[in-house]
Formats: structure tokens, C-alpha cells, sequence
DNA sequence: ACACTAAATGCAACTGAGTTGCAAGAAGAA
DNA sequence: TTCTTCTTGCAACTCAGTTGCATTTAGTGT
């Protein structure tokens, strides 16, 4: 981990107001660092030994999604993914895109979204979250 | 349930190659006539006196998801919400809201999204799920 | 109407990510 | 440093979902 994460993360977790304890960093330095959404024990697989309880992974992303910091991504085979928000505009999260061939997902942050109304029919609509469905590139050429 | 529903039910599981079984043509029904996603339970619930099998409602389930005509339209509460996937298209699936207040999601069934593009970056784009998140008009109104 | 076969059902038992309670430990304020 | 409050680790629990297998049934073809 590079020290320019761990800084950041514990920016992140100051100004959130929540304590800057060894296993919040950590968890937190490892979403910052991935490139896809993980679930707890791909981020407890990446922290190796230094990992904490698996209570205390739980908790701790409990507590940095309820701080915004970070972002339940979708759910697959009933377990969640979580992501850093930092790729998220405070309307819109990047989409997210899973492969009818392989069963992969994969973030697709750049990817520029039509904007959704801000309110139907009474409803307030404050944030959009959008999955897409297809083939990838790789499973499409073997298609 | 009325007629017609069950004779739409048992052409949709005949168009699908599925045998109308009792269990499958009452899953159906109920479905098609929900006007909001449904768990399992409540499903059961629905059916009371003749409801099968929690486990056979489960496979049942599946069946129709396999054969698209059921959706698994969201989860909360690591509980999967089922709905009829008659209100959606080919390549775009109705919206859901899901209220930051109380916590009630509900369908958008006929509110218009802008249109997403079919390919990005080597990816093929065949299907589109959007969810929303915001206030709903009750809680908007205690706010 | 009857026999046959592949598929569906019900039951019981299992799975495992998520969740909780509580005692011990650590962060941050005074 | 002391104190208070929040956090952590452990063990035990929850419960929707999942599986295996024996029994039953839908649909097909006599
Ligand atoms: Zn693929
Ligand atoms: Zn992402
Ligand atoms: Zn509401
Ligand atoms: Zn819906």
C-alpha cells in the first residue's frame, strides 16, 4: 500500500468524524486501491495477515457505507460487493456491468450516463444507480 | 384470482416450454397480479391455504427467472423480491424507487428513461436495470 | 382409457453470509 | 495521564437460500 493511500484514507475517515483505527484504514486502503467491487473476504484475502475479525470487516463497512465513504455495489450469489465512492457523483453511481457469459462484473466508471429526471409523479429521485446486462469483449469474440 | 389471469398464466408457462403444474400456475397468478415486487413469503402469504412448498415456490422461481418470465427485480434484506417481467422491454427493465425515508420501494412502471447506448468500449449492452433512490411523496410531505 | 418416462414436488437436513451480545481493548478529549 | 466513549474479537445465533432423495404427477404416445 502506498503511503499516498493511507493518507487519503485517513482523510476520508476524519472527515467522516469517525476514528482512524487500524482496521478501518485498512479496509478502506484496499477499497481505494481496487480496481472492482470486492466482498468481505476478497478484502479480507488482500489485507492477508494483517486482517481483523470478520466482525470487524463487517462492522467497518457498515460504517463507511452509513458515512457515504463507501458504496454497496450490487449483490451477487447472495454477498455483497463494496467499492469506494470516489468514482460516484453524489446523483448518479458509475454503472456497473455483468457478463451473461462469464458471470463476471466489472465497473465501467468512465462511461458517460443519460441524466434521469430529479423528480416523477411526486417522487424525488436523489440518486440513480444503473446495471447493465451483455456480453463482454471476451466472451463476445468466442460468441 | 380471475380466470383470465390463470389462462394468462398457463399460456405464458406453455409459450416457455414449462409444465402447468398447480404449484407454477398459482406462483403466476399471484405474480401477475402483484403491483409491486414480492419475496418468497409473501408469495406464500398470498396463497395461504394452497400455497406448496417453500421449496418448491424457491424452484419454481427460478424456473420462471430462467425463462424471463419473472424477474428478480431487487434485494433487500438479503431477500429477493420477484415480479412479472411483462411491464419490462426487451432491453430495458421499468425502474424501481426505493424511498430513503421508509424504506419502501416501489415500481416506476411507466416513467420513460432516457436510453442507454448498446455498446461501450467492446462491451455489448443487451439489457439495462435502473434502480432510483430519493424520497417518496409521503415522506417528502413530513419533511 | 392406459402405460410410460421425464420432470416436478415435498420433506428433512444442510449451508454460510450476515448478525448480535458482551467483555476486553483502544482512540481521542480533557 | 485519566476518563469516557467507541471499537474490537470471540462465540454463538439467524434464516433465506440450497441440496439430495424418495414420491408423485404432467404430458406423451400407445
Ligand atoms: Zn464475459
Ligand atoms: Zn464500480
Ligand atoms: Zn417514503
Ligand atoms: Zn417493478
Amino acid at each position: 500500500m502506498s503511503p499516498a493511500t493511507r493518507c487519503k484514507a485517513e482523510t476520508l475517515l476524519t472527515e467522516a468524524a469517525l476514528r482512524r483505527t487500524p482496521p478501518r484504514i485498512a479496509v478502506l486502503q484496499v477499497l481505494l486501491n481496487a480496481r472492482e467491487p470486492l466482498n468481505q473476504d476478497q478484502i479480507t484475502a488482500r489485507l492477508d495477515r494483517d486482517a481483523p475479525n470478520k466482525v470487524t470487516v463487517y462492522r467497518t463497512l457498515q460504517a463507511l457505507c452509513a458515512a457515504g465513504i463507501v458504496h454497496r455495489a450490487f449483490v451477487q450469489k447472495r454477498t455483497w460487493y463494496f467499492e469506494s465512492a470516489e468514482r460516484c457523483t453524489e446523483h448518479q453511481c458509475h454503472p456497473h456491468f455483468t457478463c451473461t457469459g462469464c458471470g463476471r462484473t466489472s465497473c465501467l466508471a468512465e462511461m458517460r450516463l443519460p441524466a434521469v429526471a430529479r423528480s416523477y409523479k411526486g417522487y424525488t429521485i436523489q440518486r440513480q444507480r444503473v446495471q447493465l446486462e451483455g456480453l463482454c469483449p471476451k466472451c463476445r469474440e468466442c460468441k
